[in-house]
DNA sequence: AACTCGGGGCA
DNA sequence: TGCCCAGAGTT
């Protein structure tokens, strides 16, 4: 089985435990969604749907968050870790959607990353999530581990592992996999506790050990 | 490529 | 108490 075989039986057999499998960020607009993927990078999706769910009552448009003073808005996601960075990020983020964007989150690649705090992981999440584009693959640390483990990459950098991924799958499926990999790797194959008994992939995985 | 940012949950 | 967690920017 090649790689290309390979991804497309990872994918079959994963969509069969994680059905319709998205984020598991809580969201109702891409502005939402953007925040909210800011917000996740290194920490868990549980902490920041905590944050979240009063942060979007009160923040519903990139004006709100362009005319909050910085010292609030910290102290609505204080409870998340990088919060002076992420809150400094979100606020100049929101000027630039303002200035740039007619206060409206882009939907390519280009623009998003141009934004300050946001890299190709959190552009490919909202593109994916919010608008159905498939743009790339999101790497975080679960695909960047699983991808090798499963013997589909070598690499060890985020953007030529996306790359690697992006050649053996089809387009239609990057933002799927991309979230499958995610899913298994918080729920099955962690990092410390890698569940090879219940692992749908124990029988296609060089590391498995079964 | 290594380093910095660091709150909260859980063992 | 100590370790880890849906990354990105800077040096």
């Amino acid at each position: 089985m090649d790689k290309k075989e390979k991804v497309l039986e990872i994918i079959k057999r994963l969509d069969k435990i994680y059905p319709n499998v998205k984020t598991a960020l809580n969201f109702n607009t891409p502005l939402d969604l953007l925040v909210a993927t800011i917000l996740s990078a290194q920490t868990t999706d549980v902490n920041v749907n905590k944050v979240t769910e009063n942060l979007f009552k009160k923040y519903k448009t990139a004006y709100d968050y362009a005319n909050a003073s910085l010292e609030e808005l910290e102290k609505d996601i204080k409870s998340i870790n990088f919060y002076k960075n992420k809150a400094k990020y979100i606020k100049s983020l929101a000027k630039e959607l303002i200035e740039k964007f007619n206060g409206e989150v882009p939907k390519t690649m280009e623009d998003l990353v141009s934004l300050p705090g946001v890299g190709r992981k959190t552009a490919n999440i909202v593109l994916w999530n919010a608008f159905g584009i498939n743009e790339g693959v999101a790497v975080d640390t679960h695909v960047k581990r699983l991808s090798k483990l499963l013997g589909l990459t070598e690499n060890t950098d985020s953007d030529k592992i996306e790359q690697d991924l992006m050649k053996i799958t089809p387009r239609e499926y990057w933002g799927k996999l991309s979230h499958l990999l995610i899913m298994l790797g918080r729920e099955i194959c962690k990092a410390k506790s890698p569940q090879h008994k219940i692992c749908p992939l124990n029988d296609i995985c060089p590391s498995s050990g079964i």
